[in-house]
DNA sequence: GTCTATAAATAGATAGAC
DNA sequence: GTCTATCTATTTATAGAC
């Protein structure tokens, strides 16, 4: 998933081993300090002590914290993207395409914790630090979407709905949902019941309910 | 909205105006750093820069950084709280309140262009920074919620859902919407098309349907 | 690839004059 | 209420030895 671009393109394997190593802990560590304070309010000292390297190897191995950040971001969006359009892309209904859309997201959004923190940030700077790369995965999300409600439409299924009104009312939920994890525990303790009762699969369940009603040609 | 809590109480009434003033200039201008940046992110040295105000004034008003980060975050949940049980708590239809709550956030979230963003980064962090006044308003928003749910249950209108996934489903687009206005634009730029035409009125409309069908009796 | 040492700028916060 | 000056810690980043 992460490929190493900059260090020495003959170097031997066993270089590429020890690199990968210190580069990956490097990156999760990273992850973990941009999701909790988001770029600017990130040390590169933390990063740097977290991950148990040196922080002059964080130069070694990224042009700066800002190329460090780009990378994490690139790295997240292709992984949403690729799942997407494998989604997009199945022999399956309309339906289930939107179904397995809906799942892709949480899936991504679940195994990658920093993923819902980062991108919520991300999207409260106005997506400053998405390079053309990252923001053309983020166009392929987007378009994945609209081909699978688009196939809906020309089989009579969905009723014509602006592909981001859609895909708002799928990813917004399930981030809020995987992001807020914490902070329902303390509204639950602050007397908010039925706050930690809903798992990962009500979640997803309501969200693929809900935007497939949204598709069908009811009105309220 | 906001009330001044520290100086001289038997002050002057032009002091108070003069350091309401000054006061208001710092909050406004320490929100748009809080939104562009995160907490950890801002600076004093710039807030009180673009607030054109001595940085030593701000420690003067306020405890510290954090203390004024949390006034902001108390301002804005406030607001939201009280929008939100004014909805709930009016003679309506429980169609109509549901309705109204949506409109609550989408109007909170217009007038003040901060509180999408820092929300967002809010929940990123894990809610770290809610004094318990500002989780107290935030359980009032989902106890209105609720309440205008269990009126429609008791009316035969709606079916029993957890309304933390209603909250979800109507709070997550919202937010996400007017949160990324610029990045829409970007996005648009690149070819994904219909990316700005959606109009704050298509939003609110298209949430508040969708949160209807979700609490109706019916089933995909 | 990994380290130490350090440069140069900026951070949050305070003392004290007016 | 407002200001200047300043303390101390931390910031990103680099130079250069190994």
């Amino acid at each position: 998933m992460v490929k190493r671009r900059k260090p020495s393109a003959g170097g031997r394997r066993t270089q590429e081993v020890r690199s990968a190593t210190s580069r990956h802990r490097l990156l999760t560590a990273a992850a973990a300090e941009f999701a909790a304070r988001g770029f600017a309010g990130a040390s590169v000292d933390r990063i740097a002590r977290v991950a148990r390297v040196n922080k002059a190897m964080i130069y070694y191995h990224f042009a700066s914290k800002a190329a460090l950040y780009r990378e994490i971001l690139r790295d997240m969006f292709e992984a949403v993207a690729m799942r997407v359009a494998a989604a997009a892309g199945a022999t399956a209904t309309p339906d289930d395409k939107v179904r397995a859309f809906v799942d892709a997201i949480a899936t991504e959004a679940e195994a990658r914790p920093h993923f819902p923190p980062i991108w919520f940030r991300e999207i409260a700077e106005g997506g400053a630090h998405l390079d053309s790369t990252t923001l053309a995965s983020i166009a392929a999300v987007v378009k994945s979407l609209r081909h699978i409600l688009h196939e809906g439409c020309t089989a009579g299924r969905f009723r014509p709905v602006d592909p981001l009104l859609v895909h708002a009312g799928i990813v917004g939920p399930i981030l809020l949902y995987f992001a807020s994890a914490s902070l329902r525990g303390r509204l639950q303790r602050g007397g908010v019941t039925g706050a930690s009762t809903i798992s990962r699969d009500d979640v997803v369940a309501h969200v693929q309910r809900v935007a497939l009603m949204a598709l069908e040609g009811r009105t309220v």
